[in-house]
DNA sequence: AATGCGCTAATCCAAAGGGATTATGTGGAG
DNA sequence: CTCCACATAATCCCTTTGGATTAGCGCATT
């Protein structure tokens, strides 16, 4: 059967290239066209469930209601619904809020322009919600950059000790971290400064570095503090 | 010039399969290849940087030391060059993990086998890390499951000027976050590295600490970095 | 009993760091 | 013009590190 797809954009030129790319491939049929989210929501309460898209493209900048409104009341109200953002915006700000209110796909035009209808075959034969690189990137560089980071962990997972470390070592790294001198960090756990010499080197080698700042920098860059 | 690569797998066919591919097409050169991570990072140590390779695909599973290890030191240690991971496992924990720790693309073995080649090229093409669609939409979720969330970076608009330390020393403390050493400092600023340690100990004054552990510790607390 | 690993400890040596001080050149503020 | 802050540079002296090596002890696995 083919797919039925909305598409949702202010510009009626954008919105008939579209259609046309996508009408010259057998298998997609064009649902209905929408001008903003408002638009939208409001064609989609005339229809029956079995009238509705399974997908929309969707623009993100729209007036009346934009595509991140729309797609956070659409997946609230049309679950069964994938709405995949079309856009030439890569802001990352926008894209983390068009994720967060439900997009399965974001897409730059501009990357995609000549393969949307590839791409949607492909997302309808492996259900894997289609990404632009380019997108993707930005979503690794978020991760990266600590503007996100992962809120609750799952399961009672192990805690895997980072490189290796021992308990001792991790502990003393700890000490390290706060400056201390090998005799400091010797008195402060009652053990010989050669000993805390000997965990410190030790620990040198598990992190590949040869010194006090280095440890300390690639300890405080990777959040194994 | 041909793209340098290396290739970190614990089996031994894979390397090879991984070579054959990609020696298949021009432009590529098999900078080397290793078992592990440990052994990774030994053969980059006696590598001067300009054999450095420029992409370093990384299976994730691996004895002695595992590829979110290798990359999280690596890309403290390396950081020009480019950490894929290459891998049969889509684990969240491992993705999420993987990318913290510095990775710059992430594929999925059984998508990108035919296609690791080609995929190495767009990225060198338009500097976009490559990431498997299953990947980002596994990141996708991520988001969207609420196991990440949003950290707002604050940037504070009066750019206060910690601790009154003149341009020059803001310049220094972040050479001396990296673990640099007095004369690699003077090295790259082109000042004697007498010079260099004046300068560190000036700013030891103003910080009112008196190593470099200190000052790190100081540094990354109030983040002045 | 033997093996391996982690924690403890020590020693020697060379390199780097820390502290104090002195000195020169420059540019701006008074 | 003079004063002062800053960047530059050097020297002396002592402490701290980093690297390599050796070795005993306890504990768990084999």
């Amino acid at each position: 059967m083919p797919v039925r797809i909305a598409i949702v954009d202010d510009k009626a030129s954008n919105r008939s290239i579209i259609k046309d790319k996508l009408l010259r491939h057998a298998g997609f049929e064009i649902c209905f066209t929408a001008e903003n989210g408002k638009d939208f929501l409001e064609k989609m309460k005339d229809l029956s469930p079995e009238d509705y898209p399974s997908v929309v493209l969707m623009d993100l900048e729209m007036p009346e209601m934009d595509g991140v409104d729309a797609v956070a009341a659409g997946s609230y109200l049309y679950p069964s619904v994938k709405y995949v953002m079309l856009t030439i915006f890569d802001d990352e700000e926008k894209i983390f809020r068009a994720i967060k209110a439900g997009a399965f796909g974001y897409l730059l035009k501009e990357e995609s322009a000549e393969n949307i209808a590839g791409t949607l075959i492909q997302m309808n034969e492996n259900g894997v919600g289609p990404i632009s690189p380019g997108i993707a990137h930005k979503i690794l560089q978020l991760v990266q950059n600590n503007t996100v980071s992962l809120v609750q962990k799952k399961t009672s997972e192990k805690e895997k000790t980072p490189f290796n470390l021992t308990e001792r070592e991790q502990e003393i790294l700890k000490l390290l971290i706060q400056g201390m001198l090998y005799k400091e960090i010797g008195h402060k756990l009652d053990i010989s400064p050669n000993t805390a010499k000997k965990h410190v080197l030790n620990i040198y080698g598990k992190l590949h570095v040869n010194s006090k700042a280095q440890a300390l920098a690639l300890a405080y860059e990777k959040g194994l503090i």
